[in-house]
RNA sequence: UGCUCGAUGGUGUAAUGGUAGCACAAGCGACUCUGACUCGCUUUGUCUAGGUUCGAGUCCUAGUCGGGCAGCCA
């Protein structure tokens, strides 16, 4: 009935390029023991994209008895708050709990890398603890001061300078893909000159962009992330984790390895677009004589899920234009918004460790989603009766205050369903969907002159069909057979259709939301204006009627309205005694059919 | 026209020189007090051309097509 319980089965043991490389280097004995990191940088809200690293990053390490460092790499105070480190946190443990939770490297809190010898050299280490009140996740920042002792070692082995060239000097001097870039005329400092003038960078004596901190690689690579990158720029900015204390923040590609170094990360795991980094990482690695193993990169393609943005800058724009409600709201990619949506973690788990791991770039069937989120709210979910559009019937030869208490089942799924009492009474309301006048062929449900069955109650047959002066149905009379109640002789009677139902007075009103996809295209990401492919049906808000057990519904809690879809409290907007229930997602249906898409 | 990564049914993913399999989707059927679930059956695939080999999705060569790379973002 709840989601308290957050072990999933098992899905099979992945097994991926990555993990045979993993298993590989265990193996042959590279290291003793797995350390992998998750490295958001905390200037935007999680989504379903991390979620596949997430796990790939956590499974590893829990496949692996290792750990899985949870590292802010928080390099660029400009972009970056507080606020996000914290939705990040929360985002990560929500998905992990009951799963991988054991294996999340945390540090002890304000801990910084210790020096210690190795092999007789000097080294920096910071190793991951087990998340407790007084430990934090890892930040990049914290190593500012180590990724400093580092630069002025590159400076002194003649590997790195300072440059005063402009941005846009900067980049013109780079060159393009197709011809090679040149020299810097900075490029010949002296180690003394760069010492110094970077030293002086540190201390403030130049304003924002004036300067630069510059590997010395090689201005005519063909890989022009080896054309002399940036290592270092002058950012006059306090730093949200960090303070004051710094005016020069180092780049993604300097302190991404040296963090992995610095915590003893065995494998760097990331996104394609970082292919092309790979050679700058081994290259600061391999430039500063360092005395461990040294991390290594791999990087497999992000997840893209059909009728899905997973853009920060996209996603933002649907919060600014009020396409959605806000960063959580049940429609968006965010892991927040998912929560919110209903679907449990383990779904999320089960479906993004489903798609597996490659280097193809892949756009993602959204039915394997929801078809993962279904498996794991069909064994979840508690079943209940709600009617989303009601419309009376009334059981004619029932007296006005007769109650007639139902057995009705939980969870036909689980090993011993257990029951609560459903009160049927004269007057109901069933499922407007559920009755036609001129029924289309193969119609199982209510129909003039018909038979339908009310679910755990009895079979009940259409006398009447009541209209208003409009023409409009108002209210259907039936005769409810009594001898086809539970425990009655014809309570195994066979009809043709099965509805539900409430009670008209035995229920309660509830704003029920109803979500659909945002988009009406597979990819809105490739549209020219994304906007204009926004899903105009993505919210239709209801107010249905409930049976009344619901009201007593919390939080955690999943529930299938029966023969409607799985639905869960919404967690912002429910106020006590004023339920409001979201639709995680629409049961299967193979008889009224959305048309294939594409 | 540089570098780099990739290509297996409709979609995603296995097969590490030896029967092309799985999941989702689709279709048909069975079951059903949820037109759900479950179960059974079915359709559909190795980018192209050469080569190596007893044997190639896999190895080699050449091509084709697609992704990524010129932030003082990550």
């Amino acid at each position: 009935m709840t989601v308290e319980n957050n072990a999933a089965p098992e899905p099979a043991k992945p097994s991926d390029f990555i993990r045979d490389i993993v298993a590989a280097d265990l193996a042959a004995g590279l290291h003793q023991k797995i350390v992998t990191r998750f490295p958001p940088e905390p200037n935007g809200y999680l989504h379903i994209g991390h979620a596949k690293s997430i796990c790939l990053n956590f499974g590893i390490a829990r496949e692996n008895n290792g750990r899985c460092n949870l590292r802010f790499d928080d390099t660029n105070p400009a972009k970056e708050d507080i606020e996000y480190v914290e939705s990040i946190t929360r985002d990560v443990q929500w998905l992990i709990a009951g799963w991988a939770d054991h294996c999340l490297g945390f540090k002890p809190k304000g801990a910084h890398p210790a020096p210690q010898v190795v092999n007789g050299r000097p080294d920096h280490h910071l190793a991951p603890v087990a998340p407790a009140p007084d430990s934090e996740p890892f930040f990049a920042s914290d190593y500012f001061e180590q990724l400093y002792a580092y630069a002025m070692e590159l400076i002194k082995k003649g590997k790195a300078y300072v440059c005063d060239l402009s941005a846009e000097d900067t980049e013109a001097y780079r060159g393009s893909p197709e011809k090679p870039g040149k020299d810097s005329p900075f490029r010949n400092r002296t180690v003394e000159e760069n010492l110094d003038l970077f030293r002086r960078m540190r201390a403030g004596e130049f304003p924002n962009g004036a300067r630069s901190l510059r590997a010395k690689i090689d201005m005519a690579s063909p890989n022009m992330w080896l054309r002399d990158p940036l290592l270092y720029r002058i950012r006059h900015v306090p730093h949200h984790h960090a303070g004051d204390k710094w005016c020069i923040y180092p780049l993604y590609d300097y302190a991404h390895c040296l963090s992995d170094y610095l915590e003893g990360i065995t494998h760097s795991i990331c996104t394609l677009e970082f292919v092309d980094h790979r050679p700058l990482y081994d290259w600061v690695l391999e430039s500063l004589d360092l005395p461990r193993a040294l991390p290594r990169q791999y990087e497999f393609s992000k997840l893209i899920p059909g009728y899905m943005i997973v853009s920060k800058r996209k996603l933002l724009q649907l919060v600014d234009n009020n396409v959605v409600a806000g960063w959580d709201d049940p429609r968006m990619p965010t892991l927040s918004g998912l929560r919110r949506r209903g679907i449990p973690a383990s779904a999320l788990r089960r479906f993004v460790i489903g798609v597996g791991v490659t280097k193809f770039d892949a756009l993602t069937d959204i039915a394997v989603m929801e078809h993962a989120v279904r498996e794991e709210l069909n064994t979840l979910a508690a079943r209940r009766l709600a009617v989303l559009r009601p419309i009376k019937l009334v059981l004619t030869n029932l007296a006005a205050d007769e109650v007639i208490e139902c057995d009705a089942t939980n969870n036909p799924q689980d090993e011993h369903p257990t029951t609560r009492k459903v009160a049927l009474t004269r007057e109901v309301f069933i499922e407007s969907d559920d009755f036609a006048e001129a029924p289309p062929p193969k119609y199982f449900r209510l129909k003039p002159g018909g038979e339908v069955r009310l679910k755990y109650a009895g079979i009940v047959k259409l006398d009447e069909i009541v209209k208003d002066a409009a023409g409009a149905v108002t209210e259907l009379r039936c005769t409810f057979d009594r001898t086809s109640c539970q425990g009655e002789p014809g309570s195994d009677r066979k009809v043709k259709g099965t509805i539900h139902w409430v009670s008209a007075h035995r229920s309660l009103a509830a704003e029920v939301r109803l979500y659909d996809r945002l988009f009406t295209v597979p990819e809105p990401g490739v549209e020219e204006d994304f906007l204009k492919v926004v899903n105009p049906q993505s919210l239709e808000v209801v107010t249905a009627r409930l049976e009344a057990s619901l009201a007593d519904a919390g939080l955690e809690d999943r529930f299938q309205f029966e023969r409607i879809g799985y639905f869960a409290l919404d967690s912002k907007d429910t106020t006590p005694g004023k339920p409001v229930f979201n639709r995680t997602i629409s049961l299967k249906d193979t008889w009224t059919k959305t048309p294939p898409q594409k």
